[in-house]
DNA sequence: TAGGCCATCTGGTCCT
DNA sequence: AGGACCAGATGGCCTA
């Protein structure tokens, strides 16, 4: 069975979507393009969108709800983009091993997260792990740093999060 | 071919 | 009221 690409599949719903959206000129237009537009929802839906059996809570009539409900498809692929935007700049600056193949969003958050602490380990080391000296305005940030890295970590070695980081961003493109 | 990952649609809920 | 956010459902793509 050959399928669409999403790219194609996607084009096919804009498609549509400017079909549907294209101003009547008539009511009898109107109730032509209602029409098309159920026979090509049906299309679309056969075509790997399903509508979920929750329960409806319509308000207008139904091509009102057509059009806001295409409304907000838009609004919510954008807002999706948006976080894979996101995601994409957290790789970015995420060093792992074996570059070539894209880390997951999975993979991105846990090694972020497991970065992170490495590098407040790494901080808290270079300045002995020490609170802060005096004077104070120039230990305020590094008091924080600290405070905060205890509140999270207690009394965990800090070289304990180098040797997890190093060891798991070689086991996530291994392991995968 | 099964399983992981992903994009998209959808309706409900929260927020402004 | 309308938009943002969320979670469930579904199907496509890719890889082992």
């Amino acid at each position: 069975m050959k399928t669409k690409t999403r790219a194609a599949k996607r084009r096919l719903v804009v498609d549509l979507e400017d079909d549907f959206l294209e101003q009547p000129t008539s009511s009898e237009d109107d109730n032509e393009k209602c029409y098309v537009y159920k026979e090509k929802s049906k299309l679309k839906n056969q075509d790997g969108v399903k509508n979920t059996s929750k329960k409806k809570k319509q308000s207008g009539n139904g091509k009102e709800h057509s059009v806001r409900r295409l409304e907000s498809n838009e609004r919510e692929r954008q807002r999706m983009h948006k976080l894979n935007n996101a995601f994409q700049a957290l790789r970015e600056v995420i060093p792992h091993v074996r570059a070539e193949k894209k880390l997951s969003k999975i993979e991105t958050l846990t090694l972020a997260k497991n970065y992170i602490n490495t590098l407040t380990a790494t901080i808290l080391n270079m300045s002995s792990g020490r609170l802060p000296a005096v004077p104070p305005t120039r230990s305020q940030n590094g008091g924080k740093l600290y405070q905060h890295y205890q509140q999270q970590h207690g009394e965990e070695d800090n070289d304990e999060h180098l040797e997890k980081y190093s060891t798991q961003i070689h086991s996530f493109r291994q392991g995968s």
